[in-house]
DNA sequence: ATTTAATCGAGACGGTACGTCATGTCTTCGG
DNA sequence: CCGAAGACATGACGTACCGTCTCGATTAAAT
């Protein structure tokens, strides 16, 4: 995997790139075999061929390498579709999560980084960041409906967006029901009737 | 706290019931005061004036101490409301759990209770079993509700059981938004329309 | 040849010599206040101010600590007096090991440590390689005594080393009868008629 | 051996004499297995089929039980030989320690006896009972040679006891040399020149 | 003949110590 | 000054025995 086994060179005072990399892949490799189960620290220092130290003087905690690993790849751009269609936009979203939390190495990744989240304040913080952006997105597709009076005007956007995503992470956590296409469209539907 | 001075009597070869309530009863406590903080097994142990054997005698899991600890007292009859309106059922449900989940001991206790979760996948499957029965109640509400014909012929029963759950979990870990009763009523009103 | 490992440059940090220090005083002091009942490594480590893994890292076993820890003070070097009289010199053994064994804090620390050695093969085999030395010393003054002639032709050497410090040691034990001085000559004479 | 499926018939009130030599036999067997290693009471009890609060009732330790096997079957009688001559006598006994020492299932049942007497004073304090008789049997010898002018007045009985059972038990715990009939000899004869 | 009382197997109990593991900090060295 | 290596204090983990205690069944002795 990253054993090569000729050593990274040294790059002096300057942080090591190659170092930085091997940590995020590391961690993303170990996180994704993981599925779930805790990794430690010493485990990805090891697998990457690196000190703890180095480690812990970039991140300020084990979540945030894990959060990096797993984003860093992962195209951040947060797509904000804008279809005109208040349905067409929030089904696109809703497709579009489900169907990126289903590809690996995202799946069993994200799943063992919130597992740490549930553990690790800092790392909770972080993810809140992270989610942050995507829920903007989503209320942002809803005033924009809203605002078309594509939305009554009593429903409460907050509740609406909670309602989107509580629904993702509940599935997603305990994967007792499906996060397929057919699922994205009927959970879309069903937040504007 | 239950630190009576005089000894716990023994019971001989039968499982003693005072040992049982001891550490239960101190599980609930830490859980309640470690508000998501993990809680050890040996502090259990301490607090309860118990051997760790005894937890690991009757306990596959810590998880399982922390589960039952925080089960046993509450009500665990799931009352499900059959008032003939859909709406107000599942009003009375969602009002019904977000206010449970705000008491104490219920919300820190249950809070550490996820997030040891999180990293017990024994403590998970029993959580499971836990919420099985309060989901049973929400789907019993809707399929009656649906013969009734107060449900869209289309809806899907399980997406909005989901939705549910989802909602309420999302917000009580993470705390962003409230659980009061107005919201359980938004709730409730935005799953059926 | 070049086939041997390249050493490996020693980089990381060093063995604080402080905390062994801490952790051989500690277990001296502790061997010697228990005089013989068990000393466990927990114990140990409390009292050095020092984790258990500190120990665990730098000895195989809670008997090697031990017997550093009474052996590191005493001076090793055993004296092989050469008086040229066998008498003399073995008079000179005896009363040498005797006087040590009662001086503190060998006596009490010594006893523990037998103790131990009954219990842990690893120490026995320890404590075999530092009795072997003493053994060693017996030996030679009993070799040269026979080349001078002051030794009976048959007499057997290795019963003699042992009918001296299974002597030594059915006294150091039991307790039950002197280690003086007069004992030390009365041994030695007996030893050579 | 002792697993025969069918239950010990119950005494009543009586001591039940079958549980008692099962004690013992498991024990034997155990302590002789063991060859050195710790030998449990759970362990004990188990394999004799019987509670421990039995072994409690009966013995007033561990050690006590341990002892007690290994002394029940021996046969107890310790010979005083007495040929009219001092080194025959001293010959016999030696002789005799020496091979009882090395038929099983002796032999590896008193090593783990010895090596848990140095842990449990209250088995030390039995041993000590059981090694006085004979010890005394060697002093005899030695008192009745003195007094037909064998041993040269200024000899010190008590010396020369403990210079034959130091001997004796060193090498029987150390294991570094023979307890053959030969050495027996030599032991006899280097005692009394 | 009926109590009474002690034994037995079983095993739960409160403890102590074990040896392992992970954490986050600190220290040393080579580049 | 960076990066690798790894020692360090801390503290939880789950296991093994310890010696005490209490059961419920059994059976001999005392009533």
């Amino acid at each position: 995997m990253h054993d090569s086994k000729e050593p990274r060179p040294h790059t002096g005072r300057r942080r090591n790139e190659a170092a930085r990399r091997a940590i995020l892949d590391a961690a993303l490799d170990l996180l994704a075999d993981a599925d779930g189960a805790p990794v430690s620290v010493e485990t990805i220092a090891r697998a990457a061929g690196v000190g703890k130290q180095t480690l812990y003087r970039w991140w300020p905690s084990k979540g945030a390498v894990l959060l990096e690993a797993l984003t860093d790849r992962a195209a951040q751009e947060v797509p904000t579709p804008d279809t005109g269609s208040l349905r067409e936009d929030l089904r696109a979203l809703a497709t579009a999560t489900f169907e990126t939390s289903q590809r690996p190495p995202s799946a069993p990744a994200l799943r063992t980084l919130v597992r740490e989240a549930a553990r690790d304040p800092h790392l909770a913080e972080l993810m809140g960041e992270f989610t942050k952006t995507r829920r903007a997105a989503v209320r942002a597709v809803l005033v924009r409906g809203r605002e078309r009076g594509e939305l009554p005007a009593g429903r409460d956007v907050e509740l609406l967006v909670d309602q989107f995503y509580g629904f993702f992470w509940y599935r997603f956590l305990l994967g007792h029901g499906p996060l397929d296409r057919d699922t994205a469209v009927r959970l879309a539907d069903s937040l504007i009737e």
